[in-house]
DNA sequence: ACCTAGGATGTTTTT
DNA sequence: CATCCTAGGT
């Protein structure tokens, strides 16, 4: 394998690297870099990429594109790169995730997509339609052919598009079906893609689409393939069979490096659509090397200890990780609490976090509840307990209307109006005005060089500001003083010019759904705050323990974690000896830095489907504790 | 209007 | 497995 030695380069605002991590990151080819929990995945690829940048491997005006699957990993990734290396070298680093580059080669090559698949211009939204899933399967095998029929009854309708659809690369021509498959998927896109109508193509749809774009038209294919010298791919375990096709389509034939990162221990998106075999098919296709990361910066020896005996019964070949944290608490770091009763289960767990948090000087932010699904029950549950020891818990995926709380706080109107009711609620808070007088503008469609339109704007807003702030001050917050502040506020910014200027609201009905939300949460975060700040910090989750699933907490880290809810129950899907069902637990275990606690209690069922988990923690020494 | 059996759903992201 | 939804019946 070729190595690239630029030899006195030094990584950039940290130390050092372990040395797996120095040979992946000088490797002259295609590779798997397998990077456990703590192992520093986004720090590899961000380091990676300022190597290239720096030492021209990577030259003007070739760029790396970097792949993630959320928005937010994209945008830490290239925040990263940016604290690392100068401006003009960042730029050159893409970092976007699989859907917006395949929505952004599609929009942007529409009329290079052959015509029976071409879709209108615009796209509309792509978002699910939802529930037609069942009934597209049951008509598309009555119409079909009859020697068809029973393999078209044999796929399922949860992953009929990930799986089937994902796999499938559409015909450059059309042609007539040769299969039951072929039967399916051409009904399938006759969903998508009816002539005359609006289509509402699904994110696998444009995917499909992206990939047809670049079969059916080399120049491009080249032109891209050209761009992009260097190609990241985070959390490659996850990777679909579309999003691995559509890589495969793009980049395999020797010209571009691919790195995938991830770690098959924390495989847990198998159910969603994900290959099981992706980092295989990248050594297969791409003649990617393995480097598998060693260290540990998360977890405390003793944590990384009982990681491992999980880990090994993912992966017997599991590699030893090495800890660089250090241990921080006295006594057990991890233990099973056994509790009779939800009631007791509660009252103990929000004690005993009241006790740690005062003793140790640690913020409610220092913790994580972790549930396995139906996080709304146990937020019911235990919320009332929690309150009586002076605790709140965040919920992320508290449900408002049709979204939920993690989607509205990162919502962009939801931020600009939580920075408004900041400016109203306290007179310093200078990031709350920068943000509000940059958006004011834009909403009020002040140009770059008008700075007598802006001033305009700013004193007009500085006015609207001061009355807030004074009626703010003067009005206890309640339900319904809420409610008018927020007609207030949702006035002055203008729907209508929200709607003109975020492309996102400017279709669907995305603002009306965050409209609600907003008002669900407000109101219930003003009912019962003492000020407008305490209101605010409610609704941002402020001095709130986070509650999440484990899905959600992938990639999170918190000093300790409890596990609510090891049983039967809560695992109902879960058949003992199933990896997946392991790997989620190992996700969970490994999101602690200096403790894990697994709550189990009777009253929410047994533990024989998940007895395999129990020993896991008996074998590696963990305690189980009555309460 | 109400009952009931049977089916879908749950762990997810994405412009 | 538990809960919610709905088609089809009264």
């Amino acid at each position: 394998m070729p190595l690239v030695r630029p030899d006195d380069w030094r990584p950039r605002g940290i130390d050092d690297l372990e040395p797996a991590a120095w040979n992946a990151l000088r490797h002259g080819g295609s590779a798997c870099v397998v990077a456990g929990p703590g192992a520093g995945k986004t720090e590899f690829l961000a380091q990676r990429a300022v190597y290239l940048l720096e030492n021209r491997i990577c030259h003007a005006p070739h760029r790396v594109l970097a792949i993630s699957f959320k928005t937010d990993a994209a945008s830490n990734l290239a925040a990263r790169v940016r604290q690392r290396c100068p401006p003009e070298l960042a730029n050159r680093f893409v970092s976007l995730t699989f859907d917006s580059f395949c929505k952004s080669l599609v929009d942007r090559f529409l009329n290079a997509v052959p015509a029976d698949c071409r879709p209108p211009d615009p796209m509309t939204s792509p978002f699910p339609s939802g529930g037609r899933s069942i009934s597209f399967l049951t008509l598309a095998r009555l119409n079909a052919p009859q020697e068809w029929q029973a393999d078209i009854a044999a796929f399922s309708a949860t992953d009929f598009e990930a799986r089937v659809v994902g796999g499938y690369r559409l015909p450059l021509a059309p042609q007539a079906p040769q299969s039951a498959a072929e039967f399916t998927i051409a009904r399938w896109w006759a969903t998508q893609l009816r002539p005359g109508h609006p289509s509402s193509l699904t994110f696998v749809s444009i995917n499909r689409l992206a990939e047809l774009l670049l079969r059916a038209n080399p120049h491009i294919r080249n032109a891209l393939v050209a761009t992009y010298p260097f190609v990241f791919v985070d959390e490659f375990q996850d990777t679909t069979f579309a999003q691995y096709d559509f890589l495969l389509s793009a980049f395999s034939g020797g010209q571009t490096i691919v790195t995938g990162v991830g770690d098959d221990k924390q495989r847990i998106m198998i159910f969603a659509g994900a290959r099981r075999d992706a980092f295989q098919r990248l050594e297969a296709d791409f003649g990617a090397a393995r480097f598998p990361l060693l260290f540990n910066f998360r977890s405390s020896p003793d944590l990384v200890a009982i990681q491992h005996v999980v880990a090994r019964a993912l992966d017997p070949n599991a590699a030893q990780t090495v800890a660089r944290a250090a241990r921080q608490v006295d006594g057990d770091v991890a233990q099973v609490w056994r509790s009779q009763t939800k009631a007791a289960e509660a009252a103990h767990l929000a004690q005993w976090l009241a006790n740690d948090m005062g003793t140790r000087g640690r913020s409610p932010r220092d913790y994580a509840l972790l549930v396995k699904q139906k996080s709304d029950d146990y937020e019911h549950e235990l919320a009332s307990p929690f309150a009586a020891h002076g605790l709140r818990i965040r919920n992320e995926s508290h449900a408002l209307g049709k979204t939920s709380l993690q989607d509205l706080l990162s919502d962009d109107l939801c931020r600009l109006a939580i920075a408004m009711f900041r400016l109203g609620a306290t007179r310093r808070a200078p990031a709350a005005w920068q943000l509000v007088s940059s958006k004011v503008l834009a909403l009020r469609a002040v140009v770059a060089d008008d700075d007598i339109g802006a001033a305009k704007v700013e004193a007009d807003l500085t006015a609207f500001l001061a009355a807030l702030r004074a009626d703010m001050a003067a009005t206890a917050p309640s339900r319904n003083s809420a409610a008018d502040f927020a007609t207030r506020v949702f006035e002055y910014l203008d729907l209508a010019a929200i709607a003109r200027t975020y492309t996102e609201y400017g279709v669907g009905d995305l603002l009306q759904i965050i409209l609600e939300a907003f008002c669900l949460h407000f109101f219930a975060s003003a009912d019962g705050a003492a000020d407008w700040t305490a209101c605010l910090d409610a609704f941002e989750g402020v001095n709130q323990i986070p509650m999440m699933t484990v899905h959600k907490s992938k990639g999170l880290e918190y000093d300790t974690i409890v596990f609510v809810g090891l049983d039967d129950q809560a695992w109902w899907a879960h058949v003992p000896g199933d990896p997946e069902g392991v790997a989620a637990f190992f996700v969970a275990l490994s999101r602690a830095k200096q403790r894990a606690i697994f709550a189990f209690c009777q009253e929410r069922g047994a533990r024989n489907n998940v007895a395999e988990l129990y020993q896991l923690l008996t074998d590696a020494g963990v305690p189980e504790i009555a309460i």
